[in-house]
DNA sequence: CGCGGCTTTTGATCTTGATCAAATGATCGC
DNA sequence: GCGATCATTTGATCAAGATCAAAAGCCGCG
């Protein structure tokens, strides 16, 4: 009973807890969250922290997905292509996101750094074997896949039944409300992805997208400062061409 | 000790078990599969049979999704739809999936039989109540989650990268191969839907979809016997149809 | 600064799939 | 069996977005 009340009041004061962990912007929000302060430790044993560059391929189609990350910092995009070249953006990853597929050996997509990313990496067998020793942590992994799940289908709307203007204008939407997740819409950010990227997640040209962004900003829905730098005066009617309804 | 021995004999023969359970078809696909008999009688007390029509809805887009089911036999639409009416059909479920929204009170979805389908239904609470208790029981969910997120990614690069005649080809291969999932690609079959609802499905209007039911069937891919039932020569011909490499 | 290699924008034209319209085919109640 | 109704196919035209082409920006670097 001693050791237990001993070990709850080391997590408070997280004495316990590794020190890369400790100070780690992930702490809370992605797998780690659930873990006791010895579960952590074992999982820091395997973990190391790796930048990637813009471009910097983490894992291929068909490749053996042997690692497992907390997304620290940066955006990463999922991808899937076809033999004859044609890619699709099936998914964008936000820190604190986690990445990597729980019990399966290998990934049908691919996934590379939009951005500059930092990751925290480990091999899958510790987080299998975390698992099934810690009964909060495959419920977390459980709501990330469901989230993710939701995502996708919100995207199939997208991607099926959406105009190119609508498209980019959700594109753009979907960009406001995640660089910054805690305070909602923000009213001016990045784009973390070069103009063909967002052509591959929407299911676009590049000539398309630049397009429509040019109309949007003409209409005054956006501006645009450089390629890379928009703001959104107005996040309603910013919707309201994204076909949201609000 | 001998209490546990003997749950285990009883299990064996089943006499345990509810004669509903015994006698279903999805006692060991759905969720049911990893529960005890002693939580299989606590599931069976508060569920109930459904059978619902073709068009029947099961659960509309921003209701409460107060019933989880097992589809026992037949297929549901999952779909969205935008405020104008524009609809996307997001997932297709096949028997013996499992169908609801653990931990989430309200659906983005509407759910809809496309055949004649049979349910096992039962309150979300219940479903919650066995999670907390069965450890199999969420893992199971999980992998179910995870198997839905993989098709949603695979239909995000049909919808957004594919030609009409790829994605009418990728239609038909998905349902080949769902019809009877033991037994591989289906020779025949009938298909579960609509023109309309396979034109919502592949972000396409009922026009290009028959148009690209006549041009495949006048190559030779496919036998269309009345407008519901197909049959595949070759199924390898259809994959390359489809844009599946193969 | 000015050059070479990028990404992005803009322009002209073409193609795919949408739209509008009508004919054909299936199904059901009577 | 016979209309009525609904689903599907086929046809003619249109338009959104693709493709092809070139110009304009945007670096980093000598």
């Amino acid at each position: 009973m001693q050791i237990v009340i001993e070990h709850s009041r080391k997590d408070i004061h997280n004495s316990d807890i590794p020190v890369v962990c400790a100070a780690c912007e992930a702490r809370h929000g992605g797998v780690c969250g659930t873990l006791t302060p010895r579960q952590l430790t074992e999982l820091s044993r395997h973990a190391a922290r790796r930048r990637v560059e813009p471009g910097g391929e983490m894992i291929g189609q068909g490749e053996a997905a042997n690692n497992y990350a907390n997304i620290i910092r940066g955006v990463v995009k999922l991808s899937k292509m076809l033999s004859d070249g044609r890619q699709q953006i099936v998914g964008l990853q936000f820190a604190p996101d986690f990445m990597g597929r729980p019990f399966m050996r290998e990934s049908a997509l691919s996934a590379e750094a939009a951005t500059d990313t930092d990751v925290c990496a480990f091999p899958r067998a510790v987080i299998e074997r975390l698992v099934a020793e810690a009964p909060g942590l495959e419920h977390r992994l459980h709501q990330q896949a469901l989230k993710e799940l939701d995502e996708a289908r919100d995207w199939m709307l997208t991607l099926g039944r959406k105009t190119a203007q609508e498209k980019v204008a959700s594109f753009l939407y979907l960009i406001a409300t995640h660089v910054d997740p805690e305070n909602g819409v923000a009213k001016e950010f990045d784009l973390p992805l070069s103009r063909a990227d967002i052509a591959d997640y929407l299911g676009l040209t590049i000539e398309t997208v630049s397009r429509q962004i040019t109309k949007l900003r003409k209409e005054g829905v956006i501006r645009v400062d450089n390629s890379r730098r928009v703001s959104v005066p107005d996040s309603r009617r910013l919707m309201r061409h994204a076909g949201i309804d609000c």
